[in-house]
DNA sequence: ACCGAGCCATTAGAAAACCTAACGACGGGA
DNA sequence: TCCCGTCGTTAGGTTTTCTAATGGCTCGGT
């Protein structure tokens, strides 16, 4: 017999655990048609069928039941043996402020979960900027006007920061879309970048009502939601809120911001594979699709 | 930690049973390099050194040593529930005539046995061609001049029969290359086949001394070796002693022939896959790629 | 009986993993 | 010091593996 392909029996016995392909695919982050390629694939090596597919999920034959309980029994011996040998770098910490947080990084969590099951994530949330270095196994992400220039550490430009109004979908009126004149008139949400104040000052125009101001993004952001007025906030903020139709943009700010969100994390020499992984995913959730140009 | 590479992991086991990464590739049929790399991969995968590299081999750190145990463990269980499971498909007969055993089988034994180590080869030698049908496992080569035409067998042409004249290098002489006429006036080494005998009539000559005639292929190019005439022979039998410079080519005959070596086995509806990976290498020692155009 | 939902198999083509070949480095023994 | 045996690294080609789309099957409900 050639050598068995060892990855392939795992995908069996994940498959075998679940008694249904469907579901096993899922779990190992694989299309049904890669799992089902992959028993055939074992299947014929072995010359026997490893398991009856039925219209309601598989279940396995005497062979079948036989190979899973051996590579249960093996996977648990190769497991216990790794996870005694491999170093811990396992643990990762995100340093955010809070409305990207509750904004961004929520609606994300489960994703987030499912693609790195065996990380460990701390999120601390700062109100303003860290101020000292990352350690191994931190990533920072916040907005800025260039790179981290801190030599010590890699960084990465994520998205442009894209501002829009927004309001909720009952405070709609007639008479949209409208300048940013008559938008002036209404009653305006900020948070702590005072965007309408500045955009009052560089348009000249004042305000018909003093702005309400809270202290986070995602007050004002709620406030919004609520019918209380239009907030304004960066697009990363709101795509969750727009989708599920609890926000509706009504207007974009003439020219784009200068600003930028930037993820920075510690230059590793070795190990810190994880991390990388990482902040692959975030680059891939912000569409940077994985150029590495390190 | 992401579900680790299990056959990455067979590979550094094998590595850490020999201590020495350029014996386990050969063991593994693979270059060095393709080893290294595979253990590089699962220590960035750990992130824990397995093994110390010394210039006169490897040694396991601790970490190795434990997955080393580990991996011997889980390797014994899952290879016995593989061989408990998997149909018993390793046998294969080869039926093969006396001399194509002698001069071609023979000095690619070594290579089938490295390719294939694990399936058991019967060879069985037959003085005429096989008149019952084949079984499963079995495969049968014969010169012929057309494909098998039993429907229960698939057929393959291997190669032509490209016939040559061979001597032993000592038998050489000044006047050499020379024609057919003063060919035939040399003693003459035929087998069953009766070249000699055939060739004198198609082009009307008479051989000066009525040739030799052996039982089997391989008696007459014995003696062409030991310097007792000239024989006659299809090319696929005498590369290997024309390699190791014990015979030399003299002479082609101007047409050639109609037949050709054939290769025929049972078609398999499942299973068999290992008689197929068998199929394929005779016909890549044939120089036939691997078309499968089945 | 018929339809739709829930499975699974099978493709071709794209993506990723893998292997080889060729080179360079390093240490130990003559 | 040179040579021999070993390992590491890289670019490039090859094989494996994955995805996405399609089609077939069996159930249970209407």
């Amino acid at each position: 017999m050639p050598p068995a392909n060892l990855n392939a029996l795992r995908v069996f016995s994940t498959v075998a655990e679940h008694g249904n392909i469907q579901c096993a695919a899922e779990v190992l982050n694989l299309s049904r048609g890669a799992v089902s390629q992959r028993i055939k694939q074992i299947e014929l090596e072995i010359g026997t069928p490893l398991l009856v597919r039925g219209a309601r999920g598989v279940s396995l034959t005497p062979a079948g039941k036989r190979c899973h309980a051996a590579m249960t029994e093996a996977l648990a011996i190769i497991d216990s043996a790794l996870s005694d040998v491999a170093g811990h770098d396992g643990w990762i910490t995100l340093h955010i402020g809070p409305s990207f947080m509750a904004k961004w990084m929520m609606p994300r969590m489960e994703r987030f979960r499912k693609a790195f099951p065996w990380v460990s994530l701390a999120t601390e949330i700062h109100n303003r900027v860290m101020d000292r270095g990352l350690g191994r196994g931190e990533i920072a992400i916040w907005p800025d006007t260039a790179p981290d220039p801190n030599p010590a550490h890699q960084s990465r430009h994520l998205t442009e920061l894209r501002l829009a109004a927004v309001c909720s979908p009952d405070f709609l009126r007639p008479d949209w879309p409208m300048g940013p004149e008559t938008l002036l008139t209404l009653p305006l949400l900020q948070d702590g970048h005072r965007r309408w104040d500045r955009l009052a000052e560089a348009t000249g125009q004042r305000p018909a009502h003093a702005p309400l101001n809270f202290g986070r993004s995602a007050l004002a952001l709620d406030a919004a939601m609520n019918g209380h007025g239009v907030a304004i906030a960066p697009h990363h903020m709101i795509e969750a809120d727009l989708r599920a139709k609890r926000l509706v943009e009504i207007w974009f700010p003439p020219e784009p911001s200068n600003e930028g969100l930037y993820m920075s994390w510690a230059k590793e020499q070795n190990g810190g594979r994880h991390l990388r992984r990482v902040v692959d995913w975030f680059l891939v959730e912000f569409g940077q699709g994985h150029r590495r140009q390190e």
